[in-house]
DNA sequence: CGGTTGCTTGATTCGCGTCAAATGCGGTGG
DNA sequence: CCACCGCATTTGACGCGAATCAAGCAACCG
């Protein structure tokens, strides 16, 4: 059930069988979810995270304009909420993209494992250290990078990351979102990203047509959006 | 020595006299450095963290044409580099903005933390999700908040943040950058940063001169940046 | 089928960038 | 003591990238 959480986590160390035993016993229901549906609210007090184990899910904060930032999105492997565990109350929503399967680890269940399994708590703090990566990553693009570049940027690191959890073919992946979407996760408008997707198509880049991103020049695409993975962390060492 | 870290963390919840000591052996030693020093390259494999004392430190991004983008601005009693004990090599600089004090702390030591003390190890995490929240509220100021508010929200939130540290004036605060440095902060030129600066000044806002900024009407302030204190975690309570 | 949602495209506007030059000022050395 | 320099700040003129406004189209669906 669990298993891309522990592809994404072996990706980055070992993990021992008992880790394994001791994560799987952790869990404790799964449920599907809508599109559209939003599980966590802002300031709600939390008892429990979220694991991601089918779709895509977002996490977002919305202006009093009515307009929204998107600052992760989620696939399956990811915790949606884990900073919960020490934060308690979040600063944003977290909110399903398509219709998906989470499943729930009691905040109980997480001290235990602090107190009990140390090397274990150091990959579930690493996995919140790769989302603070992904943050930073994306601060560059909203600040410092062109339309295309962001849009370029995006796709290559949903690529790297579906392809930790054996989710994406070599050269595309599926993402289930609208144009709007995009826009919100790039400081953009879907005007905009309509247009700089009829680029990136024209330049023989990429295409993003029924749910799925194709990638057409990978080498280029990198280079244009000065994507280098490293931040990801996909590097297994001791941690 | 550490008593900025100590009331960095005393703000978020309890710390029993064990937890303290073991925070003060922890620190190694303690280290002058100049000005605009780097002391983090990315990449560079690393063995100890560093633990700002005194002074003012960011951490920055840069790309191929020489621009860059600052992802934090470290105030004394923050980790620079706490991330860097699990990631092992950084993503981004960190570099001193003034003359500075640091210690540091062995990751051998905090390997030991994370063994033995669970409850500290929690905040320690927890130090680095308020980095990773302070990510994401940048993040809506890069994507979705205009340079005044960008400009707004900057000074709202280091004003917060420097009074965890009894550092911060009722009104107003240190801020020893240039406007330069405050434009890479935001995703702006420092030309327009100026510009920026002196439609505060003329609003009645908030003004930044000689290396001060003074909050005019602060109430006003947060409502055009829509700055909410909650993402800071001020507040202590059980982690 | 009428309504909704997402995509596409054109015309226009505007916030911020770019380029350039002037001003101010602390530091330095003759 | 003053000429000079380097750096930060300030201001103006102009240009560009993305937003805004608006309209048309295709697909889906109850």
């Amino acid at each position: 059930m669990i298993e891309k959480a522990i592809l994404k986590l072996k990706a980055r160390d070992t993990l021992s069988a008992e880790e394994e035993d001791v994560l799987r016993e952790a869990i404790q229901r799964s449920e599907d979810v809508p599109s559209d549906r939003i599980l966590v609210r802002p300031g709600e007090e939390l008892s429990q995270s979220i694991l991601l184990l089918d779709g895509l899910v977002c996490r977002y904060k919305d202006m009093r304009n009515g307009e929204r930032q998107i600052m992760e999105l989620h696939v399956p492997g990811d915790f949606l909420d884990l900073h919960g565990f020490l934060l308690k109350r979040l600063d944003h929503h977290v909110m399903s993209l398509v219709p998906s399967r989470v499943a729930f680890m009691p905040h109980a269940r997480l001290e235990r494992i602090s107190r009990e399994h140390p090397h274990l708590t150091r990959l579930l703090w690493l996995t919140t250290l790769i989302d603070a990566a992904i943050h930073r990553e994306w601060l560059v693009s909203l600040g410092r990078r062109t339309a295309l570049a962001r849009l370029g940027h995006l796709f290559c690191e949903m690529h790297a990351r579906l392809c930790v959890v054996g989710l994406a073919a070599p050269n595309g992946f599926p993402l289930p979102i609208t144009q709007a979407d995009l826009a919100e996760c790039l400081g953009l408008t879907s005007v905009h990203v309509n247009r700089v997707l009829r680029r990136l198509r024209e330049e023989g880049l990429a295409t993003f047509r029924d749910s799925w991103v194709e990638i057409l020049d990978s080498e280029r695409l990198r280079r244009i959006a000065e994507f280098d993975p490293d931040y990801l962390q996909i590097e297994r060492r001791p941690r």
